[in-house]
RNA sequence: GGAUUGGUAGUUCAGUUGGUUAGAAUGCCGCCCUGUCACGGCGGAGGUCGCGGGUUCGAGUCCCGUCCAGUCCGCCA
């Protein structure tokens, strides 16, 4: 018997009991004739004595950091107990003890606050994960995961295991590929989700299922992106929005109370697409603070019934305008900024990042007064009503950015973002949930960013969204075909809305879904309006066409990343620190030294011959 | 594909205008220590300054190239 107890689960009760741990040794204290160590394992640490009886053999084989020992003794009560552990009231009185494997000097400290490097620590991941900040968001996860099963299984949902190696259609993202040994010339990919899967299983009568599964996509990373990562996936049949949304809202509630106990009592809010862009700059807001947008001016056609406040800001001051769009917001409590900080905020924004020219600023004097960067073209009267329009109060500081629509709504919404953070309104501790709806159901891409060149619809959530039924006779009885690509806004295309939603936890987009189409002749048009003709649709999709022929019901679902679910709800930015074995910035797993060459024996196997470009 | 930051002891970092023998902390090794738990004290070892080239009397420091890593843009239906 390796041991009779875990490092964690001694306590004064058990006082006289003779046991045996094994564990790894984290430190080792040597005072004279009497030695400390800490015995550490998943579960805890509990404090060895070595009494002078063990001395010759513990000069006969020391004990190293990280070793592998097994002792046998007696639970002792110490005398100077550590209120900082659960087992700090006790210790063990060590009869005898047993090398049981040593240990090389670990490249870094296996501490908390340890000290070595990402890369180091990636290198040595097996190490890495003795941590007790790494095992935590482990448990984390684990939690989460738990959660997330008990209340898909009490709610009839069903995991279904959907294949890895399927078929490569190049939209969207790309593939990573397989080649097969017995297809000599041909190759697998590996599934950027298994949506077509859920979908035909919803053909199969399956109506609730799910799956916590891994989803690969060969792009580049980032720190919240991996080349495979985890989704909570999920599908139900005969179900409108409605019924998604309140599923999923419940499934989120059930992972905040299980994994951090919090009661999120209130209704989910939820806000359209076109209101997250007016309001916020952007689709997924973090609604734990205001400071929302002032559109002060923008392109007629972007937000329809929106009011356009272009006379107000209309003046000598050239810059605004020339500028297609310009938005402001107001930041409470800074009109004291001095001229550093302002100049600071100004160089933030010109980053090629933002790739603002410049911003404007107004000072919301306590006394009434206003100060500004225009002061030379607007009055004191002007600038009161630009900042009664911000919605500003005495002490604010309005801050105004103008450009391109698009540009300059980002730039803002990043700008609010990055001024919560200085300001600490994005606070670890609270949790906002969001529902996004009625999202354009294409977006046009123009081949070339310069504006030149051929262009063409894409989906922007995926090719299987349906639109919103008021929109589907815009969708059949047009041509997708655009004749004027800078007047593609103007296409009846750009105004269908999808049956699509996205959930958003504190700005971060943690699920996303929609409706599906499920009749052949919509989906054909759908694909027809993405550029593909009869054959290709045939080629790629046959199977799911052939398969609504055969009784699909209406269905709809939602994917959650899992990963990201998991980084926010332990309060990190990087999911990584939620993977148990992640992959870098360039997708190596630095542990592995993967990717790698392989074999030419290998290659003979699958008859390709490796000629890289 | 692009922008940007970094690469110096096992590790985390400092290193002035280009100038003597490249430092600190921690880890490691040795000795001392009976109540520590970030133990303490004394001593010691440890460096291809990522790599290649250039400028210079002289380069860790400046320039060019390159590799690796981080962050961001593009990309991510």
């Amino acid at each position: 018997m390796y041991r009779s107890h875990t490092c964690g689960e001694l306590r004064l009760a058990d006082v006289s009991k003779a046991v045996t741990l094994s564990g790894w040794v984290q430190t080792v204290r040597k005072f004279g004739s009497i030695t400390f160590i800490d015995l550490r394992d998943r579960y805890g640490i509990t404090q060895l004595l070595f009494s002078e009886k063990l001395n010759d053999q513990l000069d006969a084989s020391p004990l190293g950091r990280e070793f592998v020992i097994q002792v046998k003794g007696t639970v002792n009560e110490r005398s100077n107990k550590n209120a900082n552990i659960a087992t700090g009231e006790i210790e063990i009185l060590v009869n005898e003890f047993s090398i049981l494997n040593k240990a090389a000097t670990p490249p870094f400290t296996i501490q908390d606050d340890t000290d070595g490097g990402d890369d180091l620590r990636m290198k040595y991941r097996f190490l890495d994960l003795r941590r007790t900040a790494v095992k935590k968001n482990l448990e984390l996860r684990y939690a989460v995961n738990r959660s997330a099963r008990n209340y898909l299984h009490e709610n009839n949902f069903m995991d279904i295991e959907t294949p890895f190696l399927i078929k490569s259609t190049p939209e969207g993202a790309r593939d990573f590929v397989v080649p097969s040994r017995m297809n000599p010339g041909q190759f697998y990919a590996l599934p950027q989700s298994p949506q077509t899967f859920k979908q035909l299983l919803m053909v199969s009568g399956y109506d609730r299922y799910y799956q916590i599964v891994k989803c690969f996509r060969d792009e580049d990373l980032r720190a919240d992106r991996q080349p495979e990562f985890t989704q909570i996936d999920c599908e139900m049949s005969f179900v409108e929005q409605e019924d998604i949304i309140n599923m999923f809202e419940g499934l989120v509630k059930r992972i905040f109370k299980d994994v951090k106990n919090i009661d999120y009592a209130q209704a989910v809010q939820r806000m359209t697409w076109e209101e997250a862009m007016w309001t916020y700059g952007n689709d997924k807001p973090d609604i734990r603070f205001d400071m929302q947008l002032c559109n002060f001016k923008f392109p007629a056609h972007t937000f329809i019934g929106k009011q356009n406040q272009a006379a107000l800001i209309a003046g000598e001051f050239a810059v605004f305008n020339d500028a297609e769009t310009v938005i402001g917001i107001a930041v409470p409590g800074c009109a004291d900024y001095t001229r550093k900080q302002t100049d600071e905020l100004t160089e933030w924004v010109k980053r090629p990042q933002i790739g603002m020219k410049g911003l404007v600023f107004i000072k919301c004097n306590a006394d009434g007064t206003y100060k500004s960067s225009v002061d030379k073209f607007y009055t004191e009267d002007k600038l009161k009503a630009i900042a009664e329009a911000a919605s500003a109060k005495a002490g604010d500081l309005i801050l105004i950015l103008a450009g391109t629509e698009e540009r300059t709504r980002k730039a803002t919404s990043d700008l609010r973002m990055y001024m919560a953070d200085k300001l600490g309104m994005r606070k670890k501790d609270e949790f906002k949930l969001l529902w996004v709806t009625d999202f354009p159901l294409f977006e046009f891409a123009l081949e070339d960013q310069d504006g030149g060149g051929a262009g063409r619809w894409v989906a922007r959530h995926h090719p299987f969204t349906s639109p919103r039924p008021a929109d589907v006779d815009t969708m059949i009885n047009n041509s997708p075909k655009v004749d004027n690509l800078d007047k593609y806004l103007e296409h009846p295309y750009a105004n269908i809305k999808a049956n699509a939603y996205d959930m958003v936890l504190n700005g971060n987009e943690i699920g996303g879904g929609s409706i599906r189409i499920f009749q052949r002749e919509l989906q054909e048009k759908m694909f027809a309006a993405l550029g593909m003709d009869a054959a290709e649709q045939q080629h790629k999709f046959g199977f799911l066409l052939g398969a609504f022929e055969y009784g699909a019901p209406p269905h709809g679902g939602l994917a959650f990343g899992f990963d990201r679910l998991c980084a926010i709800l332990g309060g990190s930015e990087s999911i990584r620190d939620f993977i148990a074995f992640p992959k870098n910035n360039s997708g190596r797993d630095v542990m592995l030294d993967a990717p790698s060459e392989i074999d030419t024996r290998q290659f003979d196997e699958l008859q390709i011959k490796l000629d890289l470009k």
